[in-house]
DNA sequence: GAAACGGTTCGGTGCCCGCCGAAGTGTTCG
DNA sequence: CGAACACTTCGGCGGGCACCGAACCGTTTC
């Protein structure tokens, strides 16, 4: 009885269409402002506030306060799981209609960006797929990481053994990706993955967005370390 | 916006307590009539049959009707892992004071049961703990199943070789069980497991409830197959 | 200090939805 | 055939909540 009325009521932060699509705009990791997220579900900033408290107490975001603005993220990687889980299970929709300055802006998007703390777009299928490729992940056991893969990124990625013993999260986990509707690669695998390109400089980011695209080291690093070779967007 | 609206209608299905106890129910796996529903709910059967044809209609079940009763249960695993997946993050709640009564009833539940297709309750997690200790799951990996995993489920569990070539299940994944809070394995690996136990009546159910326990020859079964003694409930 | 700005609080409005009981449909059983 | 049963449909009630604009508070800028 009370455990369906906690599970109802997690539920029901994510059952109103604008607390839904600031969730969904969060999804990148980034922290966004009150009247960011007001403008981009199209609602008051009065609305957008008191709906962001709500978020907020139900622990799905955190707030940090800084001089006149208040910066909303989620509350962690389990919440992504979480939205990433359910907007999974949401039937293919509708896909609005492409609008020129629209398809300029998603053709970024569908080459590489941020999802939450890994990399989604083509560039985090296809390094899911080079590394499914050569044995470094197991995709039919959700993206396990198999013990090549984890001397892999010890050895080729130079990351610090210690940083794989992470208690809580698991290695490799699946994640369904909605541009190119296939998994790719997350869970501290992702994440790790995602920090080292971004720590080299083989990634940056496109102004304030959450699209990435690969700089030259970044192209020659793709080929070099996975055989990876992006064909034009 | 349309992804947003999709991700909410999803989440209101879910949103309403009574609808929360219906899924919370139908996670056993089995198939409930609507006044089983009703009455497991506190409402009247109007008001259920309400609700489960939303829930119906969005997706989450399937029905199937016959002679006067209609019989509802999930639309398969895919929802039990939605399911799953948002029940693990409500937080822990306050549990219930314990009944005379209640407390036979959850004794038994607490042994073992049916999530969805797998096992739960401690033999869940003994389960799972054996086939960890001898290397047959890798849980840092989300319990993955290890080559010698499957080598195992063929020759220790007589599986045919061919039923582990599902295209679209991971083979091995996590399932966090609320009695023991604890993971225990679920995906495909724990589909199989549960049914050969339940196939060689190694369990057996008890009367028409998810609790299931085991039978002598299934005791004998746990302790030469994975070397698991279950202590006295 | 004044003006601009980001954010919050507060009334007020309108809509949606969960609930029930009563009446109706179809099935089973005697 | 009639009674019991499982379920559905309908009307009506009540509460909750998403939304806005206006007023207000604190910070930054000029």
């Amino acid at each position: 009885m009370t455990r369906s009325a906690g599970l109802a009521g997690l539920a029901s932060l994510i059952a109103d269409p604008t607390r839904a699509a600031f969730c969904l705009a969060l999804l990148d990791g980034r922290a966004w402002t009150v009247t960011e997220l007001a403008a981009q579900a199209g609602v008051a900033a009065s609305t957008a506030s008191e709906h962001l408290s709500r978020l907020v107490d139900g622990g799905l975001l955190i707030e940090r306060r800084q001089g006149r603005h208040r910066y909303l993220q989620l509350a962690g990687p389990h919440v992504a799981d979480l939205l990433e889980g359910l907007a999974a299970h949401v039937d293919p929709v509708a896909e609005p209609r492409p609008t020129l300055r629209g398809s300029r802006v998603s053709a970024a998007l569908a080459l590489g960006r941020t999802c939450y703390d890994h990399l989604a777009g083509r560039i985090g299928v296809a390094i899911t797929d080079a590394m499914a490729d050569k044995g470094l992940l197991d995709l039919a056991n959700g993206c396990a990481l198999t013990p090549e893969g984890s001397a892999w990124l010890v050895e080729g990625l130079g990351i610090a053994p210690n940083r794989l013993r992470d208690t809580k999260r698991p290695l490799g986990k699946a994640c369904l990706d909605w541009t190119e509707r296939r998994t790719h690669v997350a869970g501290l695998t992702g994440a790790l993955v995602c920090r080292t390109f971004i720590d080299n400089a083989w990634l940056k980011r496109i102004g304030s967005g959450r699209a990435v695209t690969p700089t030259p080291s970044g192209t020659e690093a793709l080929r070099g370390l996975l055989g990876i070779t992006l064909s034009a967007p």
